[in-house]
DNA sequence: CATGAATGAGCTTTCATTCAT
DNA sequence: CATGAATGAAAGCTCATTCAT
């Protein structure tokens, strides 16, 4: 951390070790940690200034000076949210166990995963989006920014390479760019979802709305890595 | 609120039409717009919350007080913020005249144009994403919301119609799904470019990474629309 | 100013001119005033940090908003609060009048308002005192502040060169120690007087004596200035 | 306050004697101290306001609970503070050693070393500014205080009488005064720096201007001790 | 004794907005 | 219409101090 903010020790338990963690480190733990889900919400609800110091004190039920105590300033607090919420998001993406075995449904799954990812946390979104407004601002604090870089483009990367082993997809796409598909589509429609729904005149929200969208997705990923086609112009 | 805000006739003095307005009509016009420029602006950069009255009426070179003469509110304000930039986007977008008779062409173009304007205005992706964090509740109170659907999901329609016709495109493709998809990498690309650029170690506002990213978009689409194939599972 | 505060133009009405100052700017010139009379009592009672901003707008009876408005920041409204008491102190100076042709009488008038000038403002002497706790980085932000250079050090030149003339003063003694001699005596006897009243177990405030200290004071910078003798070591 | 303040009775520990401190008192004998140091400086620096206990316990490397333990409060450290600072100044005093048989050279020594002392001992200067903004209501609280009556005030007095009864010195000038002015003297000099720095356009630090000043002082010193003369007026 | 978590009041400053010419 | 003074709430943050091991 950049910040001088006090950094309880004993900041995740190993269930391995003998570490007997005192009722008062698993307070202060419990204090800082409720603090911390707190802050995702209210941030990811009213953005970076929108979300102030005290509505995220009082629904962690403490105090503002704890904000300051753990995290040492409102930025502090918000670069460790961010670092939060990717860590979430690569730790239910190492949970997938995708067979690359088999590649067409792995790429399948991987999409079903994105998007229904994104979908169910929005304050994901929504904090990226913030985060974005600050250009970035924020996460250039954080030292374990890098540790983050999405694990997700080297699976797909390996998912291709399979794919093209089997002659089931090209040899000639970039896991980068299909990784920046799945990601696009399944974030805009999220992030966008209430302009969107006011200009088309159609409840984006709604599941059916959600299924028809994630099948063309689906599609469009499909036709992307096809080995069949090169489409005239 | 909007409703007590003054709103000046002559909102465009029609250069060969009779003159009407007044010098002193022309600098309130002068005032106004300036303070909508700097509005945009502000919104932009900082978000609703962080854009304060003060930081835009000083860009304006006018005073706070002005603002609530000519636009109610803060709120007023953005929301008159918001039709501007879509007024803006489908102004540019109407001039851009295609040609359905040749749909692929068309589509090649309508893809450059989204990406372009996303592009070339930062401030549009930007205040779109503040107005989704407020889930869409100051475009709700524009009168004129409506009137800005988007154009462009017809022109696709008019588009992949003609391709059907001439053999060139599927059938079963909507125009909403193809307007969303290139509306969704136009857009993800530009609106997290700064995480984007955090995470993947890359600059991704660099020219040849753009240039990349339209060449595999444009691919995409084509494909998506091509008639020739269905993807395999 | 090196702050951003506004600043009315109708700073201290010229009492010659014709400009009619309207009931507006004068209402406002007096919160203005009353802020900055406020902010020396409190700034000399409290010193810097301890005069707070709340402190200050109660005893002006307005608003800590007030001070913003006007002065820019603490920091700009302390700055204002030294050019002030500077200016009183010159001004006060510039009414003695006193008659270099008479050297023993002027100088002896001099001291009489050095020592009472300090007595009778103890704010001076402890907002220079504060200044200094801050090693002067106030005053320096002043624009004003070579303006105020001690005419005091210019009148005792005229003093010392007229006696020289009249063979009544040393012709080697500079202005600038005859100065700081008559300024250490009176300042330090009046900023140190609480702990030099604990230490000495002597009210050190009683009329007697400060009538003892000032006459010993006066028999200094006499002897000092005399022309007759060179004490031996 | 003073009384609930723990006190170790073995305040410095005698090298000869039994050691009976034990290596435990003799660490919280070291946190006592480095607090003490850190108070110091952090009160010199900040005055009493501006000096925080976080600030404190911070430089100590100690923390802020240690400081209530302690000194009881931050009024109670204060306190202790000034105590130090006199005792220092009285140690260093009682190492002068003056020979009284000889008025003049002492006197000329005592001068030096007041000056001297304060030059040496900015944060001496600083404290006592401090103490006096806030009307001596610390030092009153000292049950030591008394103990700490300036000494140099006695040594004044025998340096006196034995020049008058060498026929070297004025009969009739009392201690008190002669002491004030030295103290006057060497302490606006330091005290003031800043200010005079920035009102006299001069570096009233640099070494010549202050073996000016030096000289001047001690010219003044021994024409106002001078027997021979008595000013005109 | 040392450590560190907790507490609530207070700090300077900025906010959106309204009043008065 | 333009200008600028006024207003009170709320912002982020720091303060001295106490509680609990």
């Amino acid at each position: 951390m950049v910040t001088t903010a006090r950094q309880p020790k004993a900041r995740m338990a190993k269930p391995g070790g003998k570490r007997t963690t005192g009722v008062r480190e698993q307070s202060a733990q419990q204090t800082r940690e409720s603090i911390l889900r707190a802050a995702i919400k209210v941030f990811a609800q009213h953005g970076y200034e929108g979300g102030s110091v005290e509505k995220i004190s009082r629904l962690a039920k403490s105090y503002d000076r704890m904000i300051y105590y753990y995290f040492g300033s409102k930025e502090g607090l918000f670069v460790e949210v961010l670092e939060t919420i990717y860590q979430r998001m690569n730790d239910a993406e190492a949970e997938l166990a995708l067979d690359v075995g088999q590649p067409l449904l792995a790429l399948e799954q991987m999409v079903h995963f994105v998007l229904d990812y994104y979908r169910a946390h929005p304050e994901f979104v929504t904090l990226l989006n913030t985060e974005n407004l600050h250009k970035g601002r924020h996460i250039v604090k954080s030292l374990r920014a890098k540790e983050y870089s999405s694990p997700a483009i080297t699976v797909i990367g390996d998912i291709l390479q399979a794919g093209v082993q089997q002659g089931l997809m090209r040899a000639d796409v970039s896991p980068r760019d299909v990784y920046l598909l799945i990601a696009a589509t399944g974030y805009f429609y999220m992030s966008n979802r209430h302009t969107l729904t006011a200009f088309l005149g159609e409840n984006i929200d709604a599941p059916p709305a959600v299924a028809q969208w994630k099948r063309f997705v689906l599609d469009t990923v499909f036709r992307v890595v096809n080995p069949a086609v090169q489409p005239a112009l």
